[in-house]
Parts: structure tokens; C-alpha cells; sequence
DNA sequence: CGGTTACCCTGGATGC
DNA sequence: TGCATCCAGGGTAACC
């Protein structure tokens, strides 16, 4: 589920409840779900160990043990998210932190399991994996940096903003409503968007996912959640995902859902007049 | 290399 | 009510 703002939140959540705090046991209750070490050596690093910080690297989640202990990420994928003890427990729990002093449980739930909880010994190690899989981040991304990567490759804009390579934090809703902001057709081929499309690609990036992590991001059905199990209030305000046939802000033309080439079966929204597949002669350049 | 597709999993919604 | 089908916000690997 959760893209840039999703994590950004589960983060901010986290923050008050498990930085400073030792951890006093682990349940970890699918082990194919860890990664780069043992079920038993997690729980033996993690126990004792205190969680010095809680941060963001893209849609991971990096929880930083104090004294170089080690580093654990969680990529909550699409259906992982964390819980505080309160309110209820919810379905799904995948691992369990327990706190002590005053005792405290955080959760982590996924109901699809599609999510990954890796170790690592150090900085170093997270540092190296997180730059093999990832671009800048979305929200600091300078625009000759981004013009240049979209340079690189002739495959339509849409799937390249979604690439964690290219810059990290940007998903299937972003997406769209970032192309909608910026009035460019999912399918334009990333390597000839003038420098004035780049331009407004650019600058419709980070007030877009501001303003997301402002609503403590996308909520739907019974995805993601807060840590206090709260929707995101996103899809109330935002301008196209989930509005398929429903009017374009901008022209009250219907907004088309419909799937595009690159990105299996996930829908795309876009505003046909807004969001022309050619660009117009003489306009839309710089 | 670049682009496309299958697949990983499962719960919830929808349709018959 | 019961069962089949479809859908989903992410990411990787295999393949052409």
C-alpha cells in the first residue's frame, strides 16, 4: 500500500513511541518474511538493543539500533503497516516489538505477506542496499537531476516515476496525480518531455506529497492505516486516483481509468483533455 | 540494454 | 448462502 506519504506517517507515528526505547523481545511470527540473517539471530541482536532512530529511506522503514548494533528495515510493500498497542490488535501481525519500561507492544501487520523485514549489521551494509535499488529521494530530488535521469530512457513517464532506480518514494497513486498536476499523459516517452514539461513535472513532485503527508496519507478500503489505525484523508482531496468517471478539476471532462503498457494490472487515472498523448504543436514546449 | 510479463501472497468486494 | 472471479497502493526475476 503505502507509497512516500504512507511511510512518511508510519514514521512520524513511530518516532515518539519507540525512539529511546529498549526493545525487551521480538515475535517474529513469519520468518519468510526476514531477510539477511536468521529468525534466532534477529531476536538475539534485537533484544536489549535500543531503538536510537526511526527514519525514511524511500518506502522503507529504518529502524537504527544505538551503538552500531545493527539496522532492521521493514518494507511495508502493499498491505504491511505498524500498529502502537493501542487501540486493538489488529489481523495479520508479522512481528512484534515489545517494549519495556513502562511495557509497550508496536505491530507490524501484512496481510499479504508481500512485505520484507531485513537486517543489517550496520549503517554501511543498509546504506549499500538502499543505493542499489534506489534514485534520490522524491522529496529532494533537484529537477536537472530528474531532467537527466528521464533523458536516460525512451519508456513512457508513468512506470519511470515509479521506478525506485530513478527516484525513490513515487507509486501507482502519486504517480497520477503528480502527471495530472503537471498535465502530461502517462504514456509520454520519458527522453523527449521538453524542459518546460520537466519544469512543471518537477515542481508538482513535492507540494503533491506534501500535501499527502499533511493528510497522513491515502486511505482506502482496508489498507493502510496510521500507527493509531486512522484512514488518511488523501483520497477526500486529492484529484484522481479512485475518481475514475467522476469530473477532471480542471476541464469537468470524466476522468478515464484505465491500464496502460509497462505496469501489469494496475489502473491509471488520467484526464484525456488535460492530459494529451501528444503534445500540442508549439504549446506545450518551452 | 531496455522493455514486458509472470509471479510473489491473500483478503475483501463483486457477481452469478 | 455459496462459490468463482476480480482486484489491489510494491518489487523482483526471467525472458524476449
Amino acid at each position: 500500500m503505502p507509497e512516500l506519504p504512507e511511510v512518511e506517517t508510519m514514521v512520524r507515528g513511530l518516532r515518539p513511541a519507540l525512539e529511546g526505547r529498549a526493545v525487551s523481545s521480538v515475535e517474529l511470527h513469519d520468518p519468510t518474511m526476514l531477510l539477511g540473517c536468521t529468525a534466532e539471530e534477529f531476536a538475539a541482536n534485537c533484544v536489549g538493543a535500543v531503538a536510537s532512530r526511526v527514519g525514511r529511506r524511500g518506502k522503507w522503514v529504518v529502524v537504527e539500533l544505538a551503538g552500531d548494533a545493527g539496522m532492521i528495515v521493514i518494507q511495508p510493500r502493499m498491505t504491511g503497516g505498524f500498529r502502537l498497542a493501542e487501540p486493538e490488535r489488529p489481523e495479520h501481525v508479522r512481528l512484534t516489538f515489545r517494549l519495556a519500561n513502562p511495557d509497550a507492544s508496536i505491530w507490524f501487520s501484512d496481510a499479504r505477506r508481500l512485505g520484507r523485514i531485513l537486517w543489517f549489521d550496520g549503517p554501511d551494509q543498509a546504506a549499500a542496499a538502499f543505493a542499489r535499488a534506489h534514485g534520490p529521494d522524491a522529496l529532494e530530488i533537484g529537477r536537472d537531476d530528474l531532467a537527466a535521469r528521464l533523458k536516460k530512457t525512451r519508456r513512457a513517464v508513468k512506470p519511470t516515476l515509479m521506478d525506485q532506480k530513478v527516484l525513490a518514494g513515487i507509486g501507482n497513486i502519486y504517480a497520477d496525480e503528480v502527471l495530472f498536476e503537471s498535465r502530461l499523459h502517462p504514456l509520454r516517452v520519458s527522453a523527449d518531455l521538453k524542459p518546460a514539461e520537466v519544469g512543471r513535472l518537477h515542481a508538482a513532485i513535492r507540494p503533491i506529497l506534501d500535501r499527502a503527508i499533511e493528510a497522513e496519507g491515502a486511505s482506502f478500503d482496508a489498507g493502510y492505516r496510521t500507527v493509531l489505525g486512522l484512514e488518511g484523508g488523501f483520497l477526500a482531496v486529492n484529484s484522481m486516483y479512485g475518481r475514475g468517471g467522476l469530473p477532471c478539476k480542471a476541464c469537468g471532462g470524466p476522468i478515464l481509468k484505465t491500464k496502460i503498457a509497462g505496469l501489469i494490472g494496475r489502473p491509471t487515472y488520467l484526464c484525456p483533455k488535460c492530459q494529451p498523448e501528444k503534445p500540442r504543436r508549439g504549446r506545450a514546449g518551452d
